[in-house]
Formats: structure tokens, sequence, C-alpha cells
DNA sequence: CCTACCGATCGGTAGG
DNA sequence: CCTACCGATCGGTAGG
């Protein structure tokens, strides 16, 4: 599974052959079958696991029971680091879901559209809380979020100046505060 | 280049066979060849024109003389539009281009580069001008509006409530004002 | 885990 | 001589 998320996050599911899979593992091709049902189901563990790790971090950081701002606070900062900590699961993830079959591809469509709900309703408890702007519109809000994550395996590096969670907080802090200089109205 | 933006937004680059190809087109495979030179041609004329699009796009929004705020609100807007009026090229555009090899990828970079820069410029210039909050990080605020902008067309649909430039309106105002109510400090 | 295959299909090119 | 194709096939590779 880690060689097939490298891959495939480098070549992309089409992109990558079961010869390149083999190849990474000193093994003929068609011995991988002997540890997989097929390249689809490999695609699909990388997916799922990357689903979960998502889900997971974002059921922790809603249910902490603080404040609207500190809990998506928590869910980006948890979110960008659990992308930069597995960067190639979660480019597959991102990316090479789609070419998954209709129903296993529904499954993981279920978590992707789970994720969301999560980060929407908090979104809409700031709002009903007095935290975030009644004018807030809840959906646009919580695809800005997602937004911001999900780009982020498109530039992150390792070796950059910033940690994983000072990307999530900064990020956060411009989501919360706005470009816009305070005071005048 | 219709069928090859389609085809490529939908399978992916390597997913798509020029049997595909020439299947939409109601041709041979074999046919498509005195059209194009080669399959990764095609692949590098969709993504450039998207570049070309986009990059069009932003100098107009750019160089209008307007204040910071309106020049990047013109950008998203107009980058939204662009995606929205464009769907599957645009698609091809951000997803595809890492698959071209290396001397047609790193055009596709420099325009790409380029894009960043009129965007982080556009910023810089309001936090000079005093539009835009001193504390600003450029380069992260960059990628937010970058990321809004490039996350849409995952979500886009043309029958939806909200039309392209309603959408990158909204997105501009939540980048500008945040999430955060106004007020108390 | 191997070699040796299957039916099919890959991107690309042949001559006409 | 051209554009726009044809049926067939090139050497290799696909998933299984």
């Amino acid at each position: 599974m880690d060689a097939a998320a490298r891959l495939f996050s480098e070549r992309g599911y089409h992109g990558t052959s079961m010869q390149h899979l083999g190849q990474a593992l000193g093994l003929q091709r068609g011995s991988l079958y002997a540890h997989i049902g097929s390249k689809e189901e490999l695609l699909f563990d990388v997916v799922n696991q990357g689903a979960e790790r998502f889900l997971g971090m974002a059921r922790h950081a809603a249910s902490s029971g603080e404040p609207a701002a500190a809990r998506l606070r928590a869910l980006l900062v948890g979110h960008v680091s659990t992308a930069a900590q597995h960067l190639e699961a979660s480019t597959v993830f991102l990316n090479e879901w789609r070419y998954l079959s209709p129903v296993p591809r529904a499954q993981i469509q279920a978590k992707r559209d789970l994720y969301e709900t999560v980060v929407r309703r908090i979104i809409s408890d700031g709002v009903a809380a007095g935290e975030f702007d009644p004018g807030v519109n809840v959906a646009m809000a919580g695809r800005l979020v997602l937004s911001a994550g999900n780009w982020i395996y498109t530039w992150y590096h390792p070796d950059g100046a910033l940690s994983a969670s000072a990307i999530g907080a900064e990020l956060f802090d411009l989501i919360l505060n706005g470009l816009a200089k305070e005071g005048p109205a």
C-alpha cells in the first residue's frame, strides 16, 4: 500500500502499471496477485484509508466541546497535518478516487460527504452561537475551508519554512479574520 | 481539442485511449494522426489553452488601475467564471498537466507561477496601500485565493443555484471579511 | 514467488 | 498534389 500510494500519487492510477508496482517491490507483476485481489482493490484500500484518516480527525476535532472557532481551527490544523504526514496517500485520496468503479466510489463519496457535513456543522454552530457573522453562507464557507485544506498537497513540501500545523493555523486565521484591515466599516 | 478536454477530464489522460478519442469523433484512431502529432501534443494543447485563458484573465483583472480589493475581486470572479465556462478544459489544466514530459511541463509550470505572481502582487499592493491588514501573509493569502478558485471544478454544476460570478463574489467576500463577527476585538 | 501464457488493447505507423 | 480517411498491423503492455 505504501508503494501504491507513492506510485499512484506520482503517475496517477491509470499511469501506474502492475509492472511498476512489481518493480518497486522487487516482484514479477503476476506475483502481486498473491497479495491483492486487483489493481482497483489496491486503489480502494489506499483511498479508503485516506478517507478514514481525515474523517477520524474531523470527528475528533468536531466533538471537543470547545467554541466553534476553536473546533474549526483544530479541524483545519488537523487536516493540513494529516495531509502533510500522509502526503502521497492523501494525494491519491483526493485525485484518484474518481477512477473507482461505481460501488466503491459511492462508498468513498459517502465519506467525503460526511466530512463536508462535519465542517458545515461547525460553521453553522458558530453562526448560531454568535461567534461568526450571521450573513455567512455556510455551504460556501465550508467549501472555502475544504478548498484551502485540499489544495495544499499541490504545493506543500516537508522542508518548507512553515510546519503543517503552522500552515493550518495561518489558513484558519485568514479564513476567520479576512484580508481586510480591521476598523473602518 | 474539445473531445480531448472532455475525455481527459472524465477519464484522465492515461485513462483515455486514442480509441476513445476516435470513437468520440467518429473516426478510426489511426485517422487522428492526420490531425495531431501525438497524444501528448494533444494534452499539451488543451492544458496550454487553459493556462492562457486564466493568465489572460488575470492580467486583465490586475491591470485595471482599481484598488487592490477590486482587482482581487475581479480576478476571483474571472477565475470562477473562466473555470465554469470551460469546466472540462480547466479540469484538465489543473489535474493532468503533471503528466506532460519535462520540457512541456516546465512551460506550463512557468505560466502557473506567473499566475500566482499576479495574485500575490495584487495582495501585496493591497497591503502596501493600507487596504489589507499589514499582518497578512501574502504567500499564504495568495494560496488561499488559488485554492478557492481551483477547487471549485470539483463541485460546480452549471445548473446550481448560484452563477459562477456569484460564487466568485461570495468567495471574495469571505476571503476579504472572514467568518468572524465584526465588532468586538 | 516464478514463467508462461490468455484475450484485449496500448500509442503509433504502414501502404494505398 | 491535397485532406481525410481505410483495414491492417507494428512492437509492447494491460489486467488477470
